[in-house]
DNA sequence: ATTCTGTTGTTATGATCCTACAAACTACGG
DNA sequence: CCGTAGTTTGTAGGATCATAACAACAGAAT
């Protein structure tokens, strides 16, 4: 079996399929439609198994069985197949979800809760950073060093909280970064003060409403981790902390 | 556990998740947020498990973790939790159905093979009918008893297809069909021969082009079942069947 | 007709892996 | 010393994987 197909039987794997049931589905694609043997043949899939492996298959709606003999099988469509998976799918994140959002708590009584938490990994920062600013009422700060940190996401929330009459200020010391963020309508560009922007680790920072935070690092694998706190005394203290210390090297280079 | 809520935890099994991350995501969305004591109260999660699991949830982009003591879990957003499950869902899909594609065998090998093939349940006999309609590219006869077997796709595709220069022909005694399909542009209608429509189970039928033909029947339970075949002996041999049978008792009554 | 051979489809049986579940253990603070 | 927090280990059960045995059947050879 070649890399790129055991890397496509763990994707469908991942997609809730059984390794034979992944190798007989793309076995019987390549081979148009076929018999047990004929799939047996072509795969490291027993003979013997092909039969109920098929079978699974058919419940799902991925093949379709010719009652004769031998038994042939032929696989629906590449687009019927998809259609298929992704109705599923749609439909037990809908009967998942319908659930959680009955019995969830409101957030109301979190909002005085003093918690810090981490994010790890970029593209969860990246989700969070979008949810901090889709939060915003007043103002926001944004600043970063690396371009690649500003996602089309956070670029859109930002065009809308902006154009919603949210103050908005971006900072930093990048040029690609202050043209981007600085060219949308109602965002405001600033130059950091030096010495945060010095540390080469920094990632990003977020502030919103002067009572929420997220600060982020990167290493040096430029994986990113992240805190953030929202509505809580401590992201107060450092908020307070942040812009204070800007005041003390106001646009210093 | 209620009924609903196990409900909810299958399906996020069915979405990937094991029964206790399911239960643990579920716990904190109800708590706002907690530690493994909390998490542990409020389910049947052994306490000792809460942790590992936690971590799994963390890796998947589900919940976030703050580093105090005791530990402290928080889930991600209702939103967020469903684009990331999205997101994941689309990246495997993608991943999977890529490498199908490139080692599918063209069907042109397909069209002499002496297959009739059967498909069962009723979502996917939709499929296949709108399958063999849009292959269609001279002519086609629609037929139904039964309202409920026009789906919207199907209608739609009749529509597409008589728009596009291909001859539609419906098929049916009863009424609803006839106007509902009558209605569309280019679809003609008429009242089929007394002896087919008779049989209570007959379910629908559908030729292409004179060489691709499905026929279903319902069955007492309304679970329905189709033959189909497609460019073979078989096909043309059933179609000149019906078609002779039909001049036999032209609009008889 | 009988025997032999090979195929098909079904079924049974271990091996292996992962989850579910339980219970130990360490560490720490009052 | 005790209760709590967090880690670690171990076991039972279930599903999947993998192999083998089996009856039914068809065609070929005798």
């Amino acid at each position: 079996m070649t890399a790129d197909e055991s890397e496509a039987v763990d994707a469908f794997e991942r997609l809730g399929l059984t390794s034979y049931e992944a190798k007989v589905f793309i076995a019987l694609h390549r081979l148009g439609s076929g018999t047990a043997r004929d799939v047996a043949s072509v795969t490291d899939v027993p003979r013997s198994q092909v039969y109920s492996v098929a079978e699974s298959l058919e419940d799902r709606g991925l093949l379709e069985i010719q009652q004769s003999n031998p038994i042939r099988y032929r696989p629906v469509s590449i687009e019927e197949a998809q259609t298929t998976l992704e109705e599923r799918f749609e439909r037990e994140r809908e009967r998942a979800f319908e659930y959680v959002d009955a019995v969830k708590q409101e957030s109301a009584t979190e909002e005085t809760q003093e918690d810090i938490w981490t994010v790890r990994s970029r593209d969860r920062v990246d989700d969070r950073v979008v949810d901090l600013l889709s939060q915003a009422e007043e103002t926001i700060v944004f600043g970063t060093r690396l371009p690649s940190l500003v996602t089309d996401s956070i670029e859109r929330t930002l065009e809308e909280q902006a154009a919603a009459g949210v103050s908005v200020l971006v900072l930093s010391r990048t040029d690609t970064v202050q043209e981007r963020l600085g060219a949308l309508e109602g965002v405001e560009t600033a130059i950091p003060p030096t010495h945060r922007d010095d540390d080469q680790r920094s990632g990003r920072i977020v502030i919103v409403d002067n009572k929420s935070l997220l600060l982020s690092v990167v290493d040096g694998d430029l994986s990113e981790t992240a805190i953030w706190s929202a509505d809580s005394l401590f992201a107060s203290v450092l908020i307070q902390l942040i812009e204070a210390s800007d005041e003390v090297q106001p646009d210093a280079d």
